[in-house]
DNA sequence: AGACTAGTACGACGTTCATCGAACGATACC
DNA sequence: GGTATCGTTCGATGAACGTCGTACTAGTCT
């Protein structure tokens, strides 16, 4: 009934164990691997007219944190905006101190999505 | 202008009383006007892969009937897919006797969101 | 007229989604 | 050690979504 209460804590303990010491931000924060990304699941992340309003605003200005951008919510719904887009590949996120970092992963999307990211943004720029 | 759209039959009867003997086949079936399409929207109807597969399809053989994708749902599912694109201003359909010829709306999408619909298409080329 | 075909309308169902508030965790600073 | 600050986690809730089946409408064909 308890297998899966403590996830993150007990994974990251057991983790420490096993493998050599790797970057803590990166193992807090899954991304998904370039190739992994999914054109539906890109696609679902920008179709919410406020998470399109943060990755315009990261186009714009990268290496932003989350509090940055003013969003009209709470903070709990600004963190799950920010997870569906990390999940989607359409950002990074890494930790600096008690804040995220945020950045678009331009790089990778347009590695497997050529012109893809770059469109969107033209036309979210259009309003 | 009418705001709402209760009944489709009801709205193309009166307007046949206003307006010149328009198209038929238009006024049963609305479109969102070529300025009135919505990124958000858009987006949205290409994250579901049933949709992007529709597309996909439309791209290389336009004016098919709904039938003739051989989807892997229902006839009503089928409907509700069609109309989530063709409210989004994705695709135009209009009635040809019994059926219902589907195309894309290449030159609206392209003057609205340049580049847009050929990089997803292109996207969705690459699985 | 009757049967067939293509698609719609409607209601139901379980799932996912966007949102919130409250409680918690981690880090920085006094 | 206290106390902000920044963000996450955990329900909860109401709306929207994808799917289905049944009943229906509108053309077409014999």
């Amino acid at each position: 009934m308890d297998t899966h209460v403590t996830q993150g804590q007990a994974v990251a303990a057991t983790a420490r164990l096993v493998e050599p010491p790797a970057k803590l931000d990166e193992d807090r924060l899954c991304h998904p691997a370039s190739e992994d990304i999914e054109l539906a699941a890109v696609l679902h992340a920008l179709s919410d007219p406020m998470r399109l309003r943060i990755v315009a605003a990261l186009a714009v200005e990268d290496k932003r944190t989350c509090g940055s951008f003013n969003l009209p919510v709470t903070k709990s719904t600004c963190t799950h905006h920010f997870r569906v887009l990390r999940e989607a590949g359409v950002i990074r996120q890494h930790i600096e101190g008690t804040t995220r970092l945020n950045q678009l992963r331009r790089e990778d999307l347009d590695t497997r999505f050529p012109g893809l990211l770059d469109s969107v943004l033209e036309a979210a720029s259009r309003t």
